[in-house]
DNA sequence: GCAAGGTC
């Protein structure tokens, strides 16, 4: 018999279905389908994994949190739990045969480690289990699959140690780290805050971008924008553009400011050609998504159901271009039967001769691409416009450049220069198909050189620089990747992860006082720095490559690890102090009515929030609070009766305001606003 | 009750 292992459900039936030419059947072993087959004489089985089968923990009796000093678990050994019993079950029924082992996970680290993860389970169901190999595709096509299985590979064991060893040093850095921080802090429970390899270099883009923002001096700049007009009116600006000199924008100015014609000095005209977007890969889609207003999670959970439904391709990739195996024009086909026909006709009739391509190449999946029309299935609002942002996408990356003009004046008003650039789009192409972007440049009226114009008016306009702006969910995301932080099926989840420990708010992306006083009391340590993934990287392909061992790599880490925890220990009431600080700050609601101290939020005795006054016991003044939802606390007073007001936000509810004190008459089911 | 990485 022949067991074949594959990394999720929907490959294993793909891959069913391409050996067995259509012929296999399913079957249940416990929960969990697998697809069966009879092959040269030869019963075939397939089990699709999900994913990580095994995870790793601290064995038990140093999950106490209070009980082991964090620095114990540096040198401990991590267990392996098994975190699917459903697949585990179903394995062990299937190798009492011997069977020929097939490891057909995803053609990468983490596809290497989850298959020698089984390897290693079903050898404690059946040592004599030896013939093992390993099938390598990047595209679940017959093409590919059947070349794959025709001459099998070796497992490769020294690629599986680098994602262990990457396991290992996630989990005790993070253990280890998260542990010291929340009991310093006393923050244990359900409000622990948490420390990792990702979500800390995270969450210090965020404060560093809040800090420059709060340090941000703005400075006051002129322009002089003159009005002009021939037939249309547009604008120009003075060459030197910003001026910083209030005396010499004064003295321009003046100079120019009755001038009733204006000359044309040059005319520089060029024609442009536009390239199309590239093809999806998961962050490029985070990104577009999150302009029409999608958080990450929220699009990724959409275009995860989109997938299920096969209307899209997976949506989980880092790929940029297409892949030959990839059958566009069967696509195309397919899409003239949908809404976007006029758009498909269009690029199968005057396409471009081959796809854009982006930068990232790589094996993994195919960019997300539309693979069917939705037909058997009513999509909601949301779904079809992710649907059609993906449909746009793919389109338009198949369409001809937009050609478009450009032209730049210059113009002479009293002796200064004077700047005007116009665009007009000549052929839009790709642009009448990816309809995104708003074009904010316009169009200039017809002139030559030497044109003699009116002069509308002249103004001196005052203006301050600008504060660096927020990331937004997709601009952090996209800067993720740059710095290599977290994967494309993590990323999003990192930034709900920094929500639910209260170190950020979303709207705007901006990071708590909480985490502010963390990623401080961190600033030397590598786990806040992009640095740690980098080396750590460098580490795995050395060990992949043969050149360096799991031990090695993991015993450096638990050294550098070691020392950290020697100056955070020398830090501890430092530390200590400033998160207690940022706390009170977090948590102050406002000023008590009664003494004037911050109200701040509280755990009672019975674990339930209240709001109290800081100044108890000498001041007893306390509201009550619901004990559901997330609180935002505000500035804002209730115009009633002077009581700070907060914002209750619940899981898939609108947000709604709340005046904290009871007694108010706001809070009267008579009053009306 | 800790991480990050797969996938549902």
């Amino acid at each position: 018999m022949k067991l074949i292992i594959s990394e999720k459900n929907i490959a294993a039936k793909r891959i069913a279905y391409i050996l067995s030419g259509g012929k296999s059947t399913t079957k249940r072993l416990g929960n969990i389908p697998v697809y069966e087959f009879k092959k040269d004489d030869e019963i075939w089985n397939i089990v699709g994994l999900k994913g990580h089968i095994i995870n790793l923990d601290f064995p038990t009796g140093y999950n106490q949190w209070n009980r082991v000093a964090p620095h114990e678990l540096i040198q401990i050994e991590p267990c392996k739990i098994v975190s699917e019993k459903g697949i585990a079950s179903a394995l062990k029924s299937l190798v009492d045969k011997n069977p020929f082992l097939i490891v057909a996970t995803d053609y990468d680290r983490e596809g290497e480690l989850i298959g020698v993860e089984v390897i290693n389970l079903i050898k404690n169901f059946n040592k004599e289990i030896n013939l093992i190999k390993r099938a390598k595709f990047s595209a679940i096509t017959t093409q590919e699959i059947n070349s794959a299985f025709a001459k099998l590979a070796e497992v490769d064991y020294n690629l599986s140690s680098a994602g262990e060893s990457r396991q290992i040093i996630d989990l005790i850095w993070g253990a280890v780290l998260t542990r010291f921080i929340s009991l310093t802090s006393q923050r244990l429970g359900k409000e622990f805050l948490s420390i990792g390899r990702v979500q800390s270099p995270t969450l210090a883009l965020l404060v560093k971008r809040e800090k420059e923002i709060n340090n941000f001096e703005p400075k006051t700049y002129w322009k002089i924008l003159a009005t002009l007009k021939k037939q249309k009116t547009f604008e120009a600006n003075h060459s030197i553009g910003q001026f910083w000199d209030e005396k010499q924008v004064n003295e321009i100015y003046s100079k120019v400011k009755e001038s009733k014609k204006a000359t044309i000095k040059k005319v520089e005209k060029n024609i442009l050609k536009e390239y199309p977007p590239t093809p999806f890969n998961t962050t490029s889609f985070l990104e577009s998504a999150s302009y029409l207003g999608f958080s990450a999670a929220k699009a990724m959970s959409i275009a995860e159901e989109l997938y299920m439904n096969g209307i899209i391709s997976y949506p989980r990739t880092d790929n940029t271009v297409y892949p030959h195996s990839l059958n566009i024009k069967w696509i195309l086909q397919k899409l003239l039967e949908s809404q976007f026909s006029k758009e498909a006709n269009e690029v199968l009739k005057n396409g471009r001769s081959s796809p854009t391509r982006g930068k990232k190449m790589t094996t993994d999946h195919p960019p997300i691409h539309p693979v069917g029309v939705p037909k058997n299935m009513k999509l909601s609002s949301d779904q079809q416009k992710i649907y059609e942002l993906i449909c746009r996408r793919f389109l338009s990356t198949l369409a001809k450049d937009a050609i478009s003009e450009s032209v730049n004046l210059s113009i002479d008003i009293s002796g200064e220069e004077f700047l005007a650039s116009g665009y007009k789009t000549l052929e839009p192409n790709w642009k009448n198909i990816y309809t995104y972007f708003k074009e904010k440049r316009k169009p200039l009226p017809e002139l030559f050189e030497g044109d003699i114009v009116d002069v509308v008016k002249i103004d001196l306009k005052e203006d301050q620089t600008k504060p660096p702006k927020r990331y937004t969910q997709g601009s952090l995301i996209t800067k993720m990747e740059q710095l290599s932080l977290g994967t494309k099926s993590t990323r999003h989840e990192i930034i709900n992860k920094l929500f639910l420990r209260k170190y950020i708010t979303l709207s705007p992306l901006a990071p708590t006082p909480i985490a502010i006083a963390v990623i401080d009391a961190l600033e030397d340590c590598d786990v806040v720095k992009p640095k740690m993934t980098a080396t750590l990287e460098k580490d795995m392909d050395l060990i992949s490559e043969g050149k360096k061992t799991l031990e090695e790599t993991v015993n450096e880490s638990r050294q550098m690890l070691t020392s950290v925890m020697i100056t955070l220990e020398k830090d501890k009431e430092k530390i200590k102090d400033s998160i207690k600080k940022a706390q009170m700050k977090q948590n102050t609601v406002g000023k008590c009515a009664k003494c004037e101290k911050p109200l701040v939020i509280r755990i009672s005795k019975k674990n339930k929030r209240f709001v109290g006054c800081s100044g108890f016991p000498d001041c007893k003044n306390t509201y009550s609070l619901p004990q559901r939802g997330n609180i935002v606390v505000s500035k804002d007073v209730c115009k009633e009766c002077g009581a700070p007001i907060v914002k209750i936000k619940s899981k898939g509810k609108r947000a709604w305001q709340l005046c904290i004190n009871n007694e108010c008459p706001a809070n009267k089911p008579s009053f009306k606003k």
